[in-house]
RNA sequence: GGCGACGUGGCCAAGUGGUAAGGCAGAGGUCUGCAAAACCUUUAUCAUGGGUUCGAAUCCCAUCGUCGCCUCCA
């Protein structure tokens, strides 16, 4: 089934063709670390974590590459604030974001560029700049020359004139245009900086991509991805700057993804409006945020509230609902309706996913299977017969990424530890329910509610899991 | 002001030409000491107004509204 992805660039929907057959390369953006990330960081990161394992089920080798911005304008301002090492802070707020990373299941990139140690190859590629024509140097600055590329604006849709008639007057004398922008900056005293051929200084933002993804992925690559808030001017000026020196198309696939949102608006850490990995984390499973993410479309804005969390977390325990095991001495057959549901969310999902990752439309196709399956439990189907249809529940939660497994806001995990002791007390509350002591056994059941053990009464005993 | 995206039931959200998936919440029921869970039944004509078409949520135009970008931001 061929697969089809959005395309910034053309707006559409396109095949999915990569340059060599079965391999793929993705470059995406990472955060500028100057602050602890958010959310919706957390959700650029979960969307390309979804789309790379996918293309891996698909059969594709995955050259993967998320940089770090490490050294810009923000890092050195807010150093100067803490008073420490730029490098310094930058470090620490990489390390905290790999944490992140591990926490939220995402595969590991197979590289993790990082500006400050491109610099040869960031020089070298605006020297390169310099004598196609593109740039030119300016009292230790150099800039782009935007006019010399004739298509510059393509990925955003917006045209040199008219951006330039509604742009504030710019008095930067520097500039050739007002629209150029910078690839190299001249350092002032105190700043972080590097010998060049310009005089000591730092590189521009949108050339570090560019230089990142030309040295460890190519001069052509299949995706290139990031927040849509990186179309203009960050991903516009990449496009600018690669093919004005390479000549050819820089990436087959301009993926973007939406926003998340708090209190109507996108998250941001120029406003504050925002909440951290690390507060969420605090709270939920990271599984939570994950599912956020896939219930709904990656390209569109993601709402967040306490709303919208809860609705995740009872979706995930509806699809933890359908791996419970057969009723004990259940030895039915396979009913027809869930063999037939099988094959309906096998071929569902596939469509769905194949269709620019439509991960909401899958999940509903895995929803349907999960009530069949329950119906079949309920039904007093056998294990066995239950086996196949849970099996396809993990393989495609799988290849989203959720674990489904049920790690405590404490880091308390599975049944683990504590279940000699829950069933402990389900055996005293056992004895309780013998003797219809009706209020010291609801009282056992609502302490241990307390305590996030829900306890369920059934026929054939009592069962327990984490709330 | 310019560019772009979007507007589907109480909430979240699929669906891009043939009479609306799914989740949550709600109502009724089965089961249960009660509850929970699970299961069954049930709740929409797709922002508004025009147009194209045998037929539109789905295409076109206009209006209203929301969001993003135009300065650093995933």
């Amino acid at each position: 089934m061929t697969i089809k992805i959005y395309n910034t660039l053309s707006r559409k929907k396109e095949d999915f063709e990569t340059l060599e057959p079965k391999k793929a390369s993705m470059y995406v953006c990472g955060p500028t670390v100057y602050d602890k990330a958010h959310v919706g960081h957390a959700m650029s990161v979960l969307v390309f974590d979804i789309i790379r394992r996918y293309l891996e089920y698909r059969g594709y080798e995955v050259l993967h590459a998320m940089n770090y911005t490490d050294v810009d304008d923000k890092i050195i301002q807010r150093a100067i604030i803490e008073e420490i090492d730029p490098f310094d802070l930058a470090e620490r707020y990489i390390q905290e974001f790999r944490e992140h990373l591990d926490d939220l299941n995402i595969l590991p990139a197979t590289v993790y560029p990082r500006a400050t140690q491109e610099i040869d190859h960031i020089i070298e590629m605006v020297q390169g700049l310099i004598e196609k024509g593109h740039a030119y140097e300016s009292e230790g600055d150099v800039y782009f020359f935007v006019s010399s590329d004739d298509d510059y604006g393509k990925l955003s849709g917006r045209k040199l004139e008219d951006m330039q008639s509604g742009f504030r007057i710019d008095v930067d004398d520097r500039k050739e245009t007002p629209m150029d922008f910078a690839l190299w900056k001249s350092s002032k005293p105190g700043e972080p900086s590097w010998e060049s051929p310009w005089g000591q200084g730092r590189p521009g933002w949108h050339i570090e991509c560019s230089a990142m993804s030309y040295y460890h992925l190519g001069e052509q690559i299949d995706i290139h991805g990031g927040g849509n808030d990186l179309v203009f001017p960050h991903h516009e000026n990449e496009i600018a700057q690669t093919e004005s020196l390479t000549g050819k198309p820089f990436a087959r696939y301009w993926v973007h993804n939406g926003m998340m949102q708090l209190r109507g608006a996108a998250m941001s850490k120029s406003t504050g409006n925002l909440v951290t990995i690390e507060e969420f984390l605090a709270q939920h499973d990271a599984d939570i945020l994950r599912m956020m993410v896939l219930n709904s479309s990656y390209r569109s804005p993601l709402k967040f509230s306490d709303e919208t969390v809860g609705h995740a977390k009872k979706a995930l325990d509806r699809l933890r609902s359908a791996l419970r095991p057969a009723t004990p001495g259940a030895a039915g057959e396979m009913p027809e309706t869930l063999e037939a549901q099988i094959t309906a969310t096998r071929q569902g999902v596939e469509e769905s996913m194949a269709d620019d990752i439509n991960t909401a439309g899958a999940l509903g196709y895995l929803f349907e299977l999960v009530r069949a399956i329950n119906y079949a439990r309920d039904d007093g189907t056998a294990p066995d017969a239950l086996a196949e249809a849970q099996r396809l529940i993990l393989e495609y939660t799988g290849i989203m990424g959720l674990k489904l497994d049920h790690t405590g806001v404490d880091g308390r995990s599975g049944t683990g530890e504590a279940a000699p002791f829950v069933d402990l007390l389900i055996e005293l509350r056992a004895e309780l329910r013998n003797q219809k002591l009706w209020e010291l056994t609801d009282k056992v059941r609502d302490s241990l509610a307390e305590l996030g053990v829900v306890l369920e009464d059934g026929k054939e005993g009592t069962t327990w899991r984490w709330g």
